[in-house]
DNA sequence: TATGAATGAGTTTTCATTCAT
DNA sequence: GATGAATGAAAACTCATTCAT
């Protein structure tokens, strides 16, 4: 019934590529404006500037196009495929910082990926791709954290992969309250404060 | 247009009280199980086992349920009011441990705080709502954590508030990866993990 | 999914009824006209005057709709019921005037009866309603040919039960045929043909 | 806007006619299958293994399509138009034995003939071509009575177009009925007595 | 000759809401 | 207080058709 299209990748731009990546474009957009409550088609294609039949052209349904917009997220999120492959970040604070700096830039991310965090409880889908961005992430975290510790920076005596599961748990409860009440989150002291409970030395 | 009935809860039950709070148990429920994006007023009215013309009646719109819900939820998170006048926690690890216990005991607790605080980003009373029970939650914490530090059992040189900011993110965030992946999570190692971290040594 | 509505019929037209025997009447009206392939609930409403939300009101979906003009057109075939418990025709003569006449006064009843007979290929529920009229159909006209037979008027050699499949099919058949080129086909003329054949004695 | 293509049928297959014929067969088994309500030219094309555009271009419109299988059907009908001038069946059994072998080797045929029918109801050009098979095919069937009456072996006092009409009529409806249910219909003991009813004596 | 991309106009169905009772 | 009937507006999705290539 969904005749989603498939294509190869070439070398430069496809045609059907780039309606494809604005359709996604805009889903995101207005997932993070209006939430999955509010996500219309209409809406998508009135964005993407396409007719809502080039959407199921593209998509077959709404709901092919949302688990879509996962993987769309999750490279945002991982800065374009380049966190896999990228050099892990040299501490933990740098790790902050990145993190903090791309959901300062990228301000409808946090929303996105709350949204799909909650869809996934009911999407098989989504659930599984949710769940394989977390789990990198959480790696990538607990690598950072388990070279601090050799390196006698963050307390040896935590487990490491717990140790990330705090911090990164910290960060997306942080970008939650966030959302909430702006005012009250500031990220840089927040990290900081965070940075100083998993030192080695209680600094002066 | 919106007829929203407004009782004072008397000493025993006004039956119009207990259609409208059959009404925002099913709501709560349901958005719990099918998220806001899936809840439809038919099927809060068929969960109540009433007629869909009663939710109107006691609920003007849907969105007016909905805010109640936010009120609904609130004292679910707080014990049912207590957490306010209640004597509050004696120590962290029972602020965790209690905490724990009534997302353990209320399962839908943490989706539908989850689905309440994505609404906030674009419904102004949900945002109230949601942020006043934030704050108390964070002073509570607070608190739990200044009785502490001058007990010296936490470590003095951190900012109370900034520390309670730490500790709520951390359980929200813990929420969210709890609902991708249950098995990462488990909240009384984490709990125990957040513990030693904050605690004022490091134990052998 | 389909809340489709029943009622308890009273002694006097209910309301509800009245919509449900409206929509079913246009229903009935538009498949003769148009056709199932041409059949659109939009119209079906607004030939019912009403909104077409109503359609699903009392029929959850198309589909429903058509399964009741199954039998909307049943009790047209049978007479409102009356084929059954009235006494059967006297004669093979008289059956067939009768059912020239009826088809006669309802022009629409042979081309809506051939629609469904076709959708009862791939539709089981249609084809079960459509079988047990059929079934009832063959059972009258087999027992007026038996009737005829004790009385010697027709040929008593043959199988009751399969004259009686002969004869209902060449009813359909003609009806087939009549729609294709109506000035080919003479239902007295052919009738009497028929009858001359099944007569016991041939006619000087 | 309809370009339909017409090409005339050289003694070897020309490549333009084989991706129209495919196109017939797809459509023919199509409207088999799911009816002329059902049948979408998508559905079509995937089945002849072309692409949709290809459809239009062999047949302008969707209308233009079904209109030619019409014609394709016809042939199905008549034995690739042998049946035409093909010498007549030697007797009425003969008949009614080749046209049961048909059906029976053809099952799709009977309904595609009855899908026509209704919308040769509707369709000037479905009914003239169907009208000219149908007269072709009572012609038919009247020269063999007529012979058989010569012959003395049907009663001659009937009138042979009239008979003839009876006959088809009869096989018509023999197929509606076996469309609504299969194990009714016995064509052969059917068609016995048929053969026996026109026959010029009742045999013992 | 053949096709992939794109679409306008429609299709059924849904849903919150209202109104008379 | 409570409800069944009814609906307007919009929802996702479909489908025959076109057009540039």
């Amino acid at each position: 019934m969904a005749r989603t299209i498939k294509k190869k990748k070439g070398p430069s731009e496809i045609p059907g590529d780039r309606r494809r990546r604005d359709l996604l474009a805009a889903a995101y957009e207005l997932i993070a404006r209006k939430g999955l409550e509010g996500l219309r088609t209409r809406d998508i294609a009135a964005r993407a500037e396409v007719n809502i039949s080039t959407l199921h052209y593209y998509f077959g349904t709404k709901s092919d196009l949302i688990e879509a917009v996962v993987e769309f997220a999750a490279q945002k999120f991982t800065g374009g495929g380049d966190l896999t492959r990228q050099a892990p970040d040299s501490s933990l604070r740098a790790h902050l910082e990145r993190t903090a700096s791309t959901f300062q830039s990228n301000p409808d991310l946090a929303i996105v990926l709350q949204e799909l965090a909650l869809r996934a409880q009911r999407d098989a889908p989504t659930r599984d791709a949710l769940r394989s961005i977390f789990k990198l992430w959480n790696q990538q975290v607990q690598s950072v954290v388990a070279a601090e510790m050799k390196a006698g920076t963050i307390r040896a005596q935590e487990d490491p992969h717990q140790l990330a599961l705090v911090i990164t748990s910290f960060i997306m409860g942080a970008m939650t309250q966030h959302g909430v009440n702006p005012r009250t989150i500031d990220f840089e002291a927040l990290g900081e404060r965070l940075l100083r409970l998993v030192a080695s030395q209680a600094r002066p």
